[in-house]
DNA sequence: CGCACGCATCTACCATACAAGATTGAGGAA
DNA sequence: TTCCTCAATCTTGTATGGTAGATGCGTGCG
């Protein structure tokens, strides 16, 4: 597979490489397992081997690549244990945010509303990848709602795990059944409902639970084998 | 300040550095606002740039470091805003933890009974560290119970920012108090009370609230300013 | 035939040299 | 005095060569 080159800007060849891979690996590009070598990449992107090697750095700290000291670097599976902890911390955090955000509604239920409409407006269209763009600014303006848009950047960087299975569900989810999820959460917001928007956003996160059994059992060596 | 020699291990130099560096700067041997080097950390540890350099990459990721292309390396100000969200990330996931051990207490009982029996013993003796130990074993159990150690792990990543803070404030602790709050979210636990067990969780995180103000006027600048 | 040894050949790790942007301070002109 | 210019000298970024460990395969011995 040839790649083309790295546009120019502004960066660092290191960080052009990283968001590269990144990209790559998160659309199944390079598959779970594939090795690769620092020599390898450098050649197909045209660097050296140095900015290639900080790349691997960032991206075995964030959980994609496996780095066997002397050996190989491989494309880290799946895991689905994994995966399932991600999930357990996105919902710890995402029922803190809507609680906060309940509790205090602010005017929180014209931006939802205005989130709403745009994703309304791009799932009529069929614009899967602009609803998946609305779909994470509603999380994010919660959270930014809420006040801890940080903590919103730490589920980013975990959800990467995430993406690469939803990749591979591409087109099962139900972008209609989102939105009304959506819509229950901020009702449940505008009526300032705890509990309610507590629960909303559970079974909103719990939709996705189901699907992963089933993608395992698609693709049996895209994930760690349980242990 | 002069540095003793890394002792030889298995581990690559890389990562005996970033150890070294992030014992540093959790004890304020290297304080925040220092400017550090390559050359300069590289020529105290007596290795070459290249491992060094890594090692800032890794740390400036957990946000210890911050890299400035070009320009400088420097020891991150704490910051008042990711100090409070970290105490937010933490606070959502411990609460989620303790409600899942709480609904299915099993042979949580015990286990930590005898953590606390292992605390008090160390309070009694003054061992501020192996108290601390304990301590932190005690919310890791608790994950472990959870069936989500790895959410253990994150939170630990986004620890250090509040271990800097903890280190400022040494000594004003009481291990007593902790220690009752301790054996309140055990015996709630052990009910299979899962609301008490949330609110005694909640009040044990929330009293290390108090003192980020008092740490912030004590040392003003160790901490980013409000923007 | 089966197994152990050794060598060719991978890999990531580390050291070194060079490149290029950023900073600082000295020195000269207005 | 004040301000601008520029060069010395910091910094991190990148390229490349050599090193040591791990792997796999072929060979030769039992």
């Amino acid at each position: 597979m040839t790649v083309g080159e790295l546009e120019a800007s502004e960066e660092t060849m290191a960080l052009r490489v990283v968001g590269a891979l990144r990209d790559e690996i998160v659309t199944m590009a390079l598959k779970p397992g594939d090795v690769i070598s620092e020599s390898d990449i450098a050649g197909r992107y045209g660097v050296s081997r140095q900015p290639v090697r900080e790349a691997f750095i960032r991206l075995a700290q964030q959980g994609l690549l496996l780095i066997r000291p002397k050996r190989a670097t491989i494309v880290k599976k799946i895991s689905p244990d994994g995966v399932r902890q991600s999930r357990f911390i996105r919902e710890s955090i995402e029922v803190e945010i809507i609680r906060r955000v309940a509790a205090r509604p602010g005017d929180a239920e014209a931006v939802l509303a205005e989130l709403i409409a745009g994703q309304e407006t791009a799932s009529a269209a069929d614009d899967n990848l602009g609803f998946h763009a609305l779909d994470e600014l509603f999380h994010r303006t919660l959270a930014r709602l809420a006040g801890v848009e940080y903590a919103w950047q730490l589920i980013d960087d975990h959800k990467m795990q995430l993406d690469r299975v939803r990749f591979l569900t591409l087109g099962v989810s139900s972008s209609q059944r989102a939105i009304a999820e959506h819509k229950e959460i901020a009702a449940a917001v505008a009526a300032g409902d705890s509990a309610g928007a507590e629960a909303a956003m559970r079974a909103h996160l719990a939709r996705a639970e189901v699907l992963l059994s089933q993608t395992i059992a698609d693709h049996p060596d895209y994930f760690e084998p349980v242990h």
